[in-house]
DNA sequence: CGAACCCTTGATACGCTTCAACAAGAGTGG
DNA sequence: CCACTCTTGTTGAAGCGTATCAAGGGTTCG
């Protein structure tokens, strides 16, 4: 009902490899990560995972397919295994507008089947996906028995939190200038080079801001000489005016 | 060392008299209400009030003290028990900027003792306040033999996440008239008036807007009878109206 | 009374969006 | 192989929305 009829190949430019979208799921070993999504820092018993297997649900997705919609009621926890699902709103005209996305293995939405509610956004796969369903109705008694879990989805709840925190108030104070640079900055993590995993547009809708004003952005910072851009690879030339624009001063 | 310095009266207009700051601290029996922070559905016995006393720590403080700094580590759940706090980032010359604002009682930093790292926001009191420290060393092992009140920490945890996320579409999507608009109906809640409990300066702070802009926002939601405006009173009047503004639409 | 605070209103400036056009890459079908 | 289409990113010109700066009125406090 809704967004990709084609999807041919994706960017031009330097077009890595890891942003095709071929119509045929490739090698997704239908396997979820527990320990990545509820181990922690102590690991899981090898009968704990067989647990675990049997009470969710894997779901396969193209590039494009729905996860959830945001009118449906939660009723199960939700994560991305492999893969990458988008977060966001329906815009005018049926259309989803990316807000958020996320990579597997991760949590996807863990908080709107605790408050018994609708799922308020819409999921979609933004490429072949492996899909997580664990219903809360197994869930819930199941964690009571596995408190450490249970309190490893608590800090991993407590991890959207800060990470949407940061969001609003880089939302409210910084330009668009200041979001672009703290942007790379995480995203380059230790290394100062950097390939971008998503399409542009798609890292603009997550700033907030349009393609347009992405492409400006980059190229002004280009000009300033703090980073070299050559298609989807960037290399950060100058990390403390980066820290320095991210800060908004200058 | 920092904001108020005398704060003699709050605002002017229809001054209501929620908003005076006097400088002694009133009646506030200093008693945490744990069923609201912690019960939920079930509600706590007794000796389960008792335990809890024990472990916390209450503070009593003047409007514009200090809860906790951002660069503060995390070792404590931070909760209000009765005024109201403001969670905000540093601006220019240390002035502390308002992002958002809670009222008692609620949780007020659930998630940064879980995750072990730094507060990330300043906490200040916006009025006289009674704030509650739970120290996550005694919390932690207290939860796990009673896994209802741990759920329910949960449940106000993914409550939070909701709140954040719909804080960040809005100021994605919705412009300045929108968000007033969003603003005053879910605050209005059921009846048809309502009347400010803050600052509207301190409301438009939250809403990512200017004080003059939220001015002129209000007289044109009032010159098109939406609403009516007597100060720190407030009718609407075209709830569908508001609605549809609130929507993006229009 | 003056001082301090708040809200309001007006004029101006700036940032970003919108709209439009273009180049490049990649599939499609002749 | 070609032209054709559809995608993505880029660049430019115009316009809207909001911030900024400045001034004034209202209220409370000392």
């Amino acid at each position: 009902m809704n967004r990709p009829r084609h999807l041919h190949l994706a960017p031009g430019g330097g077009s890595p490899g890891s942003l095709r979208r071929p119509h045929s799921l490739p090698g997704l070993l239908p396997q979820a990560d527990w320990q990545a999504l509820l181990g922690g820092a102590n690991p899981l018993s090898p009968s704990q995972w067989q647990q675990l297997d049997g009470m969710v649900q894997l779901r396969r997705l193209h590039s494009g397919e729905v996860v959830f919609l945001r009118d449906q009621t939660a009723q199960s926890l939700v994560a991305v295994c492999q893969g990458m699902v988008g977060l966001g709103q329906t815009g005018e005209g049926q259309q989803f507008r990316l807000e958020r996305s996320l990579a597997g293995p991760q949590w996807l939405d863990l908080h709107s089947a605790w408050l018994g509610e609708l799922r308020g956004q819409n999921a979609w796969a933004l490429r072949p996906t492996l899909v997580l369903d664990w219903p809360l109705a197994l869930a819930r008694p199941w964690l009571e028995q596995h408190p450490a879990a249970l309190e490893q989805l608590l800090r991993a709840l407590a991890a959207q939190v800060r990470e949407l925190t940061v969001a609003t108030h880089d939302l409210m104070h910084k330009d668009a200038n200041g979001r672009v640079a703290a942007w790379l900055l995480q995203h380059a993590g230790a290394g100062d080079q950097l390939r971008l995993a998503e399409r542009k547009r798609e890292i603009a809708a997550q700033l907030g801001i349009t393609p347009e004003t992405l492409s400006r952005v980059m190229r002004q910072l280009s000009n300033k000489e703090l980073v070299k851009v050559q298609g989807y690879r960037i290399d950060l030339l100058d990390r403390d005016g980066l820290q320095k624009m991210a800060s908004g001063k200058e």
